[in-house]
DNA sequence: AACTTTGATGATATTGGATATCAATTGACA
DNA sequence: TGTCAATTGATATCCAATATCATCAAAGTT
């Protein structure tokens, strides 16, 4: 059991948390649905089906607790509720989203680009950079044809 | 009365609207407070001073049709609520924020270098790019020091 | 293996930002 | 100035997310 080359155990114990069978459900939702971007309410009907007495507060606060050690990152679609995905490793920093705004399909961008940009920001604001989040909004090559 | 040199009663008019008294003031509040990035209710607050008979569903109706008409950009900053901010002319597209996760503090970087990158994600995947919006987490300068 | 501590859970009430409803009003154009 | 559709204010409602609290279960400890 472990995310990114790290024990799940040993994540949740540094910060004092114990692992529970809830816990290790989400986890392997997440897994099992990477590449797509959650909402709770969606993770919670997945988790249901493996581990049906979990209740749905429970979902909030695992999702809460998975993005604070970081093995999750929360995504605004502006959809009314939070989305979900697992993060990539520390090295390989993370990709983006471009957004359709006519059919409204969330697709993602491999690369990160962003390392030239980053230090330029960092020496002239002298602000250390951590994460960043990128969307590009725009019309898909389907939604481009028709 | 314009906007970004466009006239805001004919852009209001291209979509149907009407100019009304409180739809003026809350484009005052706007113009008055640029380079903050007011949540609904703070615009609210505002407006009532001016206009102390405006109700709380006309600012949240009026902040979505602004933002229809492109003359505001809706942010998200994690903190429970929608907050706007004027948008930038057309030609020199729009700017980054620095979020501070020690203060929560929100800067402001002016350059936009992403015209490469984007030119980049269009031939690649396909995808006309229209908008984008870019949020830098890390630690400001102040509470580096700390 | 039983005990103990403390964090975690499930059910549910509650919050709060945002939206829907609807009668009354007002801007725009003839 | 009259007409009509768009707009407004007040308020009810929605719903994602959180707070509450009694019960339960990890993970040490003896």
């Amino acid at each position: 059991m472990n995310v990114n080359g790290m024990d799940f155990k040993e994540l949740l114990k540094e910060k004092g948390c114990k692992l529970t069978t809830q816990r290790r459900a989400v986890l392997d939702v997440l897994n099992e649905h990477s590449g797509e971007h959650l909402s709770t309410e969606e993770i919670y009907g997945y988790v249901k089906e493996k581990c049906p007495e979990i209740g749905l507060a429970t979902v909030y606060r695992t999702v809460q607790l998975f993005e604070e050690i970081k093995i999750i990152d929360k995504l605004n679609f502006d959809d009314g509720c939070s989305r979900y995905e697992l993060s990539s490793n520390e090295e390989d920093h993370h990709h983006h989203h471009l957004i359709c705004e006519v059919c409204n399909k969330v697709m993602e961008v491999e690369e990160d680009l962003l390392e030239g940009l980053e230090e330029q920001i960092e020496n002239k604001y002298n602000f250390k950079i951590t994460n960043h989040k990128v969307k590009f909004y725009g019309i898909c090559s389907k939604c481009m044809e028709s």
